[in-house]
DNA sequence: ATGAAAGCGCTAACAC
DNA sequence: GTGTTAGCGCTTTCAT
């Protein structure tokens, strides 16, 4: 068995309480810390955080329930919040939910047990309701990059219709009108958001929406490839696609190669994500470019603010962060 | 404050015995079953697991220490085996080192602290005195994709020396001759054994190890990029490369467009992992491909196993899996 | 089948 | 500054 606080009491012949002190700060005389110091060294003292978070009901462990770590965007926000949480000394438990609701909720109930002090959640959908029990706790909730009906709480977005709307009124300056959306279920939030700045950039350069250019695929590889192979067998007469994740996007790609359509010359493409994926491309695509870093880094200290902070926090903090477009060649001029 | 045992204790009239006893599946009357189930609706009772983990001496809770989140390979495998531990009731603490020594080591410890029940673990490199202490408590250590000197424990590798020689193969096989290799750090056990198995196709095809052929990157893009230019610079003869991770054949691929060095006309290329992107290249890459489901998934069961398990285990398991080729069309034919 | 009580390793009053 | 002690929420003998 590991030694405990008690092992070393008996050695130093101090009382518990001094341990604790010399453990949480507290003044300690010169001499019983060299003596404490080595009685840790000798007997390979760890801290029990387990009873330590019995007792102060608190386990600096938190949680972050993604829908898919297989994504290079959850994983480069994941791995970045990680890093700040640790060096503060949290422990984050990943669970990923696989884009399924109903594993979703078991996640947060299984974080629920485990005590975690706070939940990071990129949901998998716009309704909140398996974060209802937890959020009874009082403890916090930092959203990622989708909002939620009913529930309120901090949040970290993208301005994904500025995003879109930049994607999409490049294409049109480039004299693109019939232009293809591969869009993402209609039940998530960026979805959404990114198909209404589609639409915005078509209206104000008075470019009627055409259904038959929109393709919702499922945010998947596989999803992108059938996307573009649709909307190029519907779309005789379309010139370009915006793909609205990295996944689709490399899909779509994949999708040209293999039915031998040549990007720029027949169809024009603007992506999502990844700009080493897109420079790896051939030519290299023009992409929508989300600050991952930041967003890691925002919802880390948002969540540390309020695990930590003082208390004259607004109720709920909206972070909204703006996205840039890698250049690529990927965009003919048209006509 | 959430409800306790006490609290359910006090509202069916049972002793504290009998409701533990209920959650942990003894013999409970009909009646007070139904009475425990609903006050635990009613109190929105949830099990804490903290507690629990103190007094059993068990977090239910395995720590995963790997050298880069944000790395594809990485990431599937955290992916998989996560989600197998979780259906076993365990959680996941995900550790990201940055391939960091130093931070390896903290991130151990730290796991130490929180008491979890087993460390998997894909080392930074091929020293293991970062797990000595962990060692000592007794409990399971898994080894993912790299062994290490001096540590004996359970351990998942994938036939690193095989997948390089069928790789180089191929190109002798092509009439290549001048093959560059574009391998990782001298201090990463799988950077030497595909240097190694680079080396067994030469010598048996009786082709000689030219060392200005050979260079060491760092298994990142940048360092992929950095090292194809370089090799294309100082090998006008060279025909062909091998890329011995994934992160570095993005950047070979990236730095081959960048130079505008054709595929396969001037320089063929095998690279490693990731068959959606070797898809999505112009052309498609052949490469190796390696068993990330089964790499997750035996490592997850073998934890299991130890944590769970019967004792007649045998000291330590070592699992060796084989590798894939995916045809791809970016080897030309030579001469 | 159920209850009473001890104790897991720690923190935090409180007393000195 | 340091020691004593109660108790965090649970499991687990040991009686009954």
């Amino acid at each position: 068995m590991a030694a405990t606080m008690k092992d070393i009491a008996r050695r130093t012949g101090l009382g518990l309480a001094t341990i604790s002190s010399y453990f949480n700060g507290g003044n300690v005389r010169e001499k019983n810390r060299i003596k404490i110091e080595e009685a840790i060294e000798e007997l390979h003292y760890e801290v029990n955080e387990v009873a330590r978070g019995l007792k102060t009901n608190a386990t600096k462990t938190v949680g972050v329930v993604i829908p898919e770590l297989n994504n290079v965007f959850c994983a480069e926000i994941i791995s970045g919040m990680e890093d700040i949480l640790r060096s503060h000394g949290y422990a984050a438990i990943v669970c990923d939910c696989r884009t399924d609701k109903k594993l979703e909720k078991e996640a947060v109930d299984f974080l629920t047990r485990k005590r975690v002090d706070g939940i990071i959640n990129m949901p998998v959908d716009m309704t909140g309701a398996h974060l209802n029990e937890f959020q009874k706790t009082g403890k916090p909730i930092v959203l990622i990059d989708r909002m939620i009906q009913g529930i309120s709480c901090d949040c970290v977005l993208v301005d994904n219709v500025n995003a879109a709307e930049k994607a999409v009124g490049m294409l049109v300056e480039q004299q693109h009108q019939k232009i293809g959306l591969i869009g993402g279920p209609d039940e998530v939030f960026t979805a959404r958001q990114r198909m209404l700045g589609y639409m915005k950039a078509l209206k104000d350069h008075g470019i009627a929406v055409d259904e038959k250019l929109i393709c919702h695929g499922d945010y998947t590889i596989q999803g992108g490839v059938q996307a573009v192979e649709e909307l190029v067998k519907e779309n005789p007469d379309m010139t370009a696609v915006f793909v609205t994740n990295y996944e689709m996007t490399m899909g779509a790609v994949i999708g040209l190669n293999e039915m031998g359509v040549s990007m720029p010359e027949e169809i024009s493409l603007v992506g999502f994500d990844n700009l080493p994926f897109a420079r790896a491309c051939r030519p290299a695509l023009t992409i929508v470019s989300q600050p991952t870093e930041k967003i890691a880094r925002e919802t880390a200290q948002i969540m540390l603010e309020r695990l930590e902070g003082r208390e004259e926090l607004p109720d709920h903090i909206v972070r909204k962060l703006q996205t840039d477009i890698f250049m690529g060649k990927s965009i003919r001029r048209q006509g």
